[in-house]
RNA sequence: GGUCGCAUAGCUCAGCUGGAUAGAGCACCUGCCUUCUAAGCAGGCGGUCCUAGGUUCGAAUCCUAGUGCGAUCACCA
């Protein structure tokens, strides 16, 4: 049983025996560091049952503690607190039983119903920037979370590989390209991307002529010969049309290959992949479904919609008027779909910025009207906007953060700091290099996931990415400084440590309660959806772990059992930042 | 205008379902490498927790109103 368990029954006890009173529950927290004590009940709640003298009412309840309980040691009452002191034997019990657990914190798989989360989801007509980075940094860390947690998961994307604004890239493509392909220097989502931007340029110098010949700008948008050229593209492609079909082909299929040399570079994966080509069909078969039972109804010009009035709701459409899908019929489509592959699947994660807030709350709504059970199970998990000190950044005006440039120069950076520091002289240029890539990862993927989800983020590329502090290779730093300790003992070490009675140095008490925190620190964040909760933790656990290491001698410790006690803390510590770095997607060093 | 989110140190952020004197990092200042890796440790400086009311023994946290910033309210995605 968990210590606060353990505690909570013997304050109820405790309440029962002095004032014959049941307590309905108990309220702890952990003690503050000014205080002798390790575990604080506050009294003030029990006010409520108890009357009295909080005070007091903490002596004596502390005096029970003391009295009946062999885990409690002393005690002492600070206004309203009432704080008690553990037996080292009970952190040297909890410490034993996880020394050797590779797997602390993680819980064996218990569900039988399967999770889904999507992440990424871009559009196939321009790489991948910042903005996606966060998505895909959050989306798999909570998917591991999850995992972690006991859930099975199942990571998957929606790719947007349809619509006017694929055409856009193709048109330009078609017009300019002379047949270009990508090569060794180009990858092909960048190819592609240039071309939408090739288009853009177009677009707006034809404009320009239109209003200089006299048009209304707000007509000259609309009548631009290119544009209309890429609207007829669409049509053709609607219509099947061979050439522009072949076309769309080979140019998604060169941002698929530039997409996963960028997801295999920022080290995330996926277990299936959905393409909304694929899936408006069946949206569509559902609003004709839903037109049916009345989920749904028409208007005069044949639009279908869904009124959502009586949920605080607009009216929100689901079928243009020409019969054509709109986002959110594609979106009915895939959820669908997704079930019908994996039965196993009880609820969906949908990792979408928060502009699409309103879209997904409108989504859940229509699935649970249209009756399906897993509809009650699906969460947006919705981040903030990743801006620019110049504001948002935007693809067709250049000012965007490459993701491949942003991971090279992460990389670089650490390769500097590395070098300066110069303690890598006897690394293969091969091992240094990977070794750069795990502390440029690091910083990167720690610098997003330390900040709670829905707070936007402001990036800003002249000020680069710390590495000391609260950073990525700060706790990367601290895996490799116990692995290098660890290296030293292993020569000489023994497993014959069978202490019975210990008193622990300050700091290795500190050390087993951080270390207590993390299964419920897992557990929480799959909760919340919440990576940042971890990356708080680790941090905690790493500072504690410093300060132990700079303040008391671990290899030099006075007596053999004192040592190899030291040793396997240090161990069972790196083993917990392992697997915490683990589920967020941060992969730890054995030397830097 | 309606709706949703955010507001904490100069900057970047923690602060769990209300609890003790609001915490870290960066920056700035002091010390500490002959000793297990100084990407570190020990300490200092720095706060009207946006404002005003309310609930409570107790509010950064909950409620109401307001201010500021962002998003959204398309037959775009």
């Amino acid at each position: 049983m968990k210590l606060q368990e353990t505690l909570e029954l013997h304050v109820k006890a405790a309440i029962q025996a002095l004032f014959e009173k049941e307590l309905p529950s108990v309220e702890f927290q952990a003690t503050r560091k000014e205080f002798a004590g390790d575990v604080t009940v506050v009294v003030f709640p029990m006010l409520r049952v108890v009357k009295g003298n909080p005070v007091v009412i903490g002596e004596q309840v502390g005096q029970y503690l003391q009295d009946h309980v062999d885990l409690v040691k002393g005690f002492n009452v600070v206004k309203g607190f009432l704080n008690i002191e553990i037996s080292d034997q009970y952190y040297f019990d909890f410490f034993q039983s996880i020394k050797n657990d590779d797997q602390f914190g993680f819980v064996k798989q218990t569900d039988d119903k399967a999770i889904m989360v999507e992440y990424s989801s871009p559009n196939t007509n321009k790489p991948l920037h910042l903005g996606h980075v966060r998505n895909v940094l959050l989306g798999y860390s909570v998917s591991e979370i999850l995992k972690a947690s006991g859930r099975k998961v199942y990571k998957t994307q929606i790719i947007n590989d349809r619509g006017i604004h694929i055409c856009k890239s193709m048109l330009a493509y078609q017009k300019f390209g002379e047949g270009e392909t990508p090569t060794e220097t180009l990858k092909g989502d960048k190819l592609v991307g240039n071309y939408y931007v090739k288009f853009d340029q177009e677009y707006k110098s034809e404009i320009e002529e239109l209003v200089a010949q006299g048009q209304s700008e707000e007509a000259a948008k609309k009548n631009a010969p290119v544009l209309l050229e890429a609207q007829e593209m669409l049509l053709k492609w609607e219509a099947g049309d061979a050439e522009v079909v072949a076309l769309w082909e080979k140019m998604n299929q060169w941002v698929y290959d530039g997409f996963d040399v960028t997801y295999k570079n920022i080290g995330v994966d996926f277990d299936t992949y959905y393409y909304e080509s694929n899936t408006y069909l069946l949206g569509k078969e559902f609003v004709a479904e839903g037109l049916k039972t009345g989920v749904f109804f028409k208007k005069e010009d044949g639009s279908v919609w869904c009124d959502l009035t009586e949920d605080g709701l607009d009216e929100k459409i689901v079928l243009r008027s020409d019969g054509t899908a709109v986002y959110m019929t594609q979106d009915i489509g895939t959820a669908i779909q997704r079930i019908k592959d994996y039965p196993d699947v009880g609820g969906m994660v949908y990792t979408v910025g928060n502009e699409q807030d309103y879209h997904f709350k409108v989504l859940f709504l229509i699935l649970k009207k249209l009756g399906f059970e897993w509809a009650e199970n699906l969460f947006h998990l919705s981040y903030g906007m990743v801006d620019l000190p110049s504001g948002k950044m935007k693809s067709r005006e250049g000012t965007v953060v490459d993701a491949d440039d942003l991971i090279q120069e992460m990389s670089d950076t650490a390769e500097e700091i590395s070098k300066e520091l110069g303690k890598l002289e006897d690394y293969s240029e091969s091992e240094k290099k990977a070794l750069y890539r795990t502390i440029g990862l690091g910083a990167l993927k720690y610098y997003i996931l330390k900040v709670d989800p829905k707070k936007r983020i402001l990036f800003d590329p002249k000020e680069s990415i710390d590495f000391q502090g609260n950073t990525g290779p700060f706790i990367q730093y601290t895996y490799a400084r116990i692995q290098s300790i660890l290296r030293k003992a292993n020569s000489e070490a023994s497993e014959t440590s069978d202490v019975t009675t210990f008193n622990f140095h300050e700091k290795e008490k500190q050390l087993i309660k951080q270390l207590e925190q993390f299964p419920e620190v897992i557990q929480n964040a799959a909760d919340q959806h919440s990576p940042a909760l971890i990356a708080n933790y680790t941090y905690e656990l790493v500072k504690d772990f410093n300060s132990f290491y700079q303040n008391v001698s671990i290899l030099g410790a006075d007596t053999e059992a004192e040592k190899t006690f030291r040793v396997a803390l240090s161990k069972t510590v790196s083993q917990t930042i392992k697997n915490a770095l683990a589920v967020l997607g941060i992969e730890v060093p054995e030397r830097m």
